[in-house]
DNA sequence: TTGTATGCGTTATCAT
DNA sequence: ATGATAACGCATACAA
């Protein structure tokens, strides 16, 4: 392995000198540098990582740890930090796995951006008091060295089920997300919220109330097949169902096509997520929608200026309603 | 930042002392031993990854290098490479981009397995040269510092154009990936050979030779956009198209659907890749499948081999014929 | 069984 | 403008 010391003994200078040369400095005389600059493309010098991290403390890459690399949900993400971080000298690295979360406390990564239920928020916590840079984007964490860029679940939920209610069934069941997932139970929340407002005050002219099933799912498919019999099993006239992911909702059509329900007739159906698969099942599955790209490229800026010890504000990412034939066979726009 | 002098000082012994204890030597009494690894504990003691590196000349940690984030492909065939290479005590990282391959030649990584059209061969066989260890996935190469895990795209696409001629068709369309792709040469290739082979010896009884038109594609939905309207555009009679991606005949179905012609009675389509989107589409899309999860499995495992300084022979990676509606409308198994 | 000393490749401080 | 040297945190050969 060739190292500035060779350079150094090649081009008859100082190791000090090479340093200077290579990263720049103003300090070495032009000829000098030329002649070192020469010398070290000559020996095909790359600078080893491990000894400047050793002295510089940095590595100027950060990691993006996700549950799992399945889904193809996290392509844009990835695609928005990346483009992001990129432009200011950092590199993005991609892991997943809690035997991954070593690179963090052992300083191979500059920080990390974290949608990984593998983390517990006490781990977190204890990463970012020994100075750790942190950004999260599936829970809540306050702490001089975290950000959060969350979705706004809460609206997304409010929307999803306010149009399934524009329906007029009285039966709307949600299928839930593991019940650790912070998205899940944010997303559930407001859906108790949004029936119980939309609740008719009894007694009422339009009578029956409307009921609220939950089943608890784990936002893959088999969980929303899952879902799907025990809907068909119980089925006596249309109903709604929430699922509170896309993934979901895909299992459940899929439950749904060996039954004699139709979706969007008998069973009406939402999602969320708005994953491409989405717009191809049949009939195309309303869901909620948001920016996955602008939701990295905003986690990776607000993960540059707590780096850069910037006080910052947790962000919120916009979500809209998508309205398609899973929940009404002719949609009105 | 906590290092062994620390824990030295604390535990009253010397830092080699505590190296070794840390490192789980049977040289240190367990006495030592334990009084030593409390007190690491109790310091929150973490071993410095850089300086680690420094001396050891290994990080533990192999890239999965991918031209892309996105694409839902990518999702099984590092589960697959992760599965094995955590089994035996490494980590995986995903990177994509130029800027990220420094991260071989600076050593901050033990080896790259790559899927990655941004390296040019040279530049893989520079690393190899300087000792770096490889698996491509993505051409070949040969050096006793890479190994090779191929697709069997030849097979594929011989099993993808007979299945097309079958139709009895005399026009067939094959839509490429970019010029630089290995897995688009080699099936195109293939593609020209079977059509070749299967063409009827002139004169014949049956006539009319199979007309065997390229377009140039770029493995995207835009692309496969594009091809579909010159087809449309040429439409006479029916006629197959063999799109060399999954991704491609996707786009192509997007824009036949505007058309007055139907994919399985006009344009009869196969793809490759099998993509999870590829069952849902309608009809249902007939391609060329293969493990993913395997592809990665086995490239993590060669990858392995060449670490450990083992021969290691090339490997393939076998194919299926998924037949399907878009081919022929009543499949006949 | 434990301690001393050296070096990994770099950056950076202080002389010159 | 350049050189000598220390320091980063760890592993390890050698000494005790």
């Amino acid at each position: 392995m060739v190292s500035i010391k060779d350079i150094a003994r090649k081009a008859g200078v100082s190791i000090s000198t090479v340093s200077y040369a290579l990263n720049g400095s103003p300090k070495v005389k032009e000829e000098t540098s030329n002649k070192i600059l020469s010398v070290a493309k000559e020996l095909n010098y790359v600078p080893n990582a491990a000894a400047r991290m050793l002295k510089t403390r940095e590595t100027k890459i950060i990691g993006a740890f996700l549950t799992g690399f399945e889904g193809s949900f996290y392509g844009q993400l990835l695609q928005g930090m990346k483009e992001v971080l990129n432009k200011r000298g950092y590199d993005l690295v991609v892991c997943s796995g809690s035997q991954s979360h070593r690179l963090l406390p052992e300083r191979m990564i500059d920080g990390a951006i974290v949608l990984d239920a593998s983390f517990s928020s006490e781990e977190l916590l204890q990463y970012a008091d020994r100075g750790h840079k942190l950004v999260v984007l599936d829970r809540e964490l306050n702490h001089p060295n975290v950000n959060q860029v969350l979705l706004d679940n809460k609206a997304g939920a409010m929307l999803a089920v306010e149009y399934l209610l524009e329906e007029g069934f009285r039966k709307i069941y949600v299928v839930s997300g593991p019940q650790g997932s912070f998205d899940s139970n944010q997303r559930l929340l407001a859906a108790r919220q949004t029936v119980e407002r939309n609740q008719p005050i009894p007694p009422d002219e339009t009578g029956q109330p409307i009921e609220l099933i939950e089943m608890e799912g784990n936002f893959d498919k088999a969980s929303g097949e899952a879902a799907a019999e025990r809907i068909i099993r119980e089925y006596t006239e249309p109903v709604d169902v929430f699922c509170l992911n896309d993934e979901m909702a895909v299992g459940l059509y899929n439950a749904v096509k060996e039954s004699p329900y139709v979706i969007g007739e008998h069973i009406h159906v939402i999602g969320f997520d708005n994953m491409e698969l989405s717009q191809f099942v049949q009939p195309r599955l309303a869901t909620i929608d948001y920016s996955k790209r602008k939701w990295g490229a905003l986690a990776a800026e607000q993960f540059l200026k707590v780096i850069a010890g910037e006080p910052v504000e947790h962000e919120r990412i916009y979500v809209t309603l998508v309205k398609a034939e899973s929940v009404r066979s002719r949609p009105s726009v």
